[in-house]
RNA sequence: CGGAUUGUAGUUCAGCCUGGUAGAACGCUUCGUUCGGGACGAAGAGGUCGCUGGUUCGAGUCCAGUCAAUCCGACCA
């Protein structure tokens, strides 16, 4: 029994097929937003520690600030408002009471309180009082929080009302090393997302109309999902003196004179989650890699008779304690005994379509010569994702087994994105032709010619490519640092001497 | 928020056109045989048919409203 969906015959509900399969979250009963169970908040904690622990590498503190922002916080920064107003949740009523036995809002607020759907403007405010000269420069923090976004077509991971994420705020004396800082953090993101979620991203900085409200620039990290569309995994804004002008954030400089802070801000989110399950999982359900599995090892007792489970419990324990002398990746290793009260066959399927990386079954058989039972969840289907072999061998090779598992999954996964950017298209014909076509799952030998995915190429630059490129339903996912500096026709309007190198690709 | 479609058992759905005792498969429980690539047999539990109102002797079925989900737009991490 494989999902009901596959990616080739339909692709957004072999998504959500996934998910269910996997049991990783689902829609609440509350519109729009999602419960996240445990395997797939098991995956956003492991995602967070790695994070964290870069932010702390790179001097960053975590705080905490209120979900509640006054209204008039929003006015202040009039590009920043814009972007979000159509999306805020606004808290007008502090009581409920009856009426007509009905509970209804009472007692409305002078001022209404938004839901931050991103906290730049109350931190700026913490940051105008925190900081009064170039000595408490820069100030470096970060916060794990929920945030909220109205939206209206809600996706599991992609697209939800709240979302969980974390935020980095910073203020530095100059605009260069502000800069310095997006940039530092927008590699901490392609780091993270490449070593450790196995996401190969292309990064860039987004064009005018896709920066980030309110930002001076915004870089960006870029996947590609299996269906040739691009996911925005990760941004890092420089946001110039925007805020601190409206937020009041100044300093004395070593001059004695008063200056405005320059500030950054970036965030990766849950999102991210949805990225992976789109770049790693497969028609048998998620794939998880070993580096954020919540468990890397599942062992499964294999018991034909209840006279042999202590037998097997007691070998079982072994074998976990032999792994346990392990530490792959240079972290603990992660192993779950399924004792549950199912058969063995059940549970193995179940984990193999949540994605555990590597899966034992152990019975009698495994005893006697001291073996393991090992499947691999990447090798599923193939004559060597099932191997018996020694215990010692097993638990001694298990931390480079793993980090095998985890490069595999990056390589394929890189594979895909090299192979689907086409950097051949020249011309505005050739470019309208191309996307002409649907998104439809990657095939991976191409031989149809019926891959859409991504076109690097040349753009004028044109402040009408935002409409142009709304009527094609493509979008710039960003401009690459390694820019040719060679001429061209640009893809969108025809143009020529087109000089800016651009992604160009459909997107969720 | 606009367009389309759908809401019936835990899940997927049939029943609706043509109103008259609530159905199937899978899942779940129990027992037995099984168990190392997605088991089999037998018995059993489980639904005020999304919600509100209307028409009717009678509504899962017809009508209106409403809420939610899915897909397509617009918007977005």
């Amino acid at each position: 029994m494989t999902l009901r969906n596959n990616r080739e015959t339909n692709y957004p509900e072999w998504y959500q097929n996934v998910i269910n399969a996997a049991d990783m979250a689902e829609n609440s009963s509350s519109p729009g937003c999602m419960v996240i169970k445990p395997w797939g908040y098991g995956i956003w904690e492991k995602i967070r520690d790695i994070f964290d622990k870069k932010f702390r590498e790179t001097g960053h503190e975590n705080c905490y600030f209120p979900m509640f922002i006054p209204l008039s916080f929003f006015q202040k920064e009039a590009d920043h408002v814009e972007g979000f107003a159509k999306e805020m949740a606004v808290v007008t009523h502090s009581r409920l009471g009856q009426e007509n036995g009905k509970l209804v809002p009472l007692s409305p607020l002078d001022e209404p309180l938004i839901v931050r759907p991103t906290s730049e403007t109350i931190i700026a405010d913490s940051f105008s009082k925190w900081i009064q000269s170039y000595r408490d420069l820069p100030v470096l923090i970060n916060q794990w929080a929920n945030v909220v976004r109205w939206e209206m077509r809600p996706r599991l991971f992609l697209r939800t009302r709240e979302f969980l994420w974390q935020e980095g705020h910073t203020a530095h004396a100059t605009a260069k090393e502000a800069e310095q800082e997006t940039l530092q953090m927008l590699e901490v993101y392609r780091d993270v997302a490449e070593n450790a979620l196995a996401l190969p991203v292309l990064i860039g900085r987004k064009p005018e109309h896709e920066k980030f409200p309110g930002a001076v620039n915004t870089y960006c990290i870029e996947a590609m999902m299996q269906d040739g569309k691009a996911l925005q995994a990760g941004t890092s804004h420089f946001l110039g003196q925007n805020f601190a002008k409206s937020a009041n954030i100044s300093f004395i400089n070593q001059n004695g004179k008063s200056e405005y802070a320059y500030t950054t801000s970036w965030g990766v989110s849950t999102r991210l989650i949805g990225g992976i399950i789109m770049t790693h999982a497969d028609d048998e359900g998620m794939v998880v890699p070993p580096k954020i599995a919540p468990y890397q090892i599942i062992l499964i007792p294999v018991i034909k008779n209840d006279a042999d489970y202590e037998k097997i419990m007691n070998y079982i324990t072994m074998v976990q304690t032999s792994l346990n002398k392990h530490t792959p990746f240079n972290e603990s290793i992660r192993i779950k005994i399924d004792t549950r009260n199912k058969s063995s066959v059940d549970k193995f399927w179940e984990w193999t379509r949540k994605g555990a990386p590597i899966i034992c079954e152990i019975g009698m058989r495994d005893i006697d010569g001291a073996k393991v039972m090992v499947k691999e969840r990447l090798k599923l289907n193939t004559p060597e994702g099932k191997e018996i072999i020694s215990l010692d061998e097993f638990s001694s090779g298990i931390e480079k087994r793993l980090e095998n598992i985890q490069q595999e999954m990056y390589l394929r996964a890189k594979k895909r994105l090299d192979e689907n950017i086409r950097t051949d298209i020249k011309t505005h014909e050739e470019f309208n032709n191309y996307f002409s076509k649907t998104n439809r799952y990657l095939k991976e030998d191409n031989s149809d010619d019926k891959n859409v995915a991504f076109v690097r190429g040349k753009w004028s630059g044109d402040p009408n490519s935002e409409e142009l490129l709304k009527n094609l339903k493509i979008t710039i996912r960003c401009i690459p640092f390694d820019q040719s500096g060679t001429k061209g026709e640009c893809l969108l309007t025809g143009a020529k001497d087109a000089t800016i190198d651009v992604i160009y690709a459909r997107t969720y």
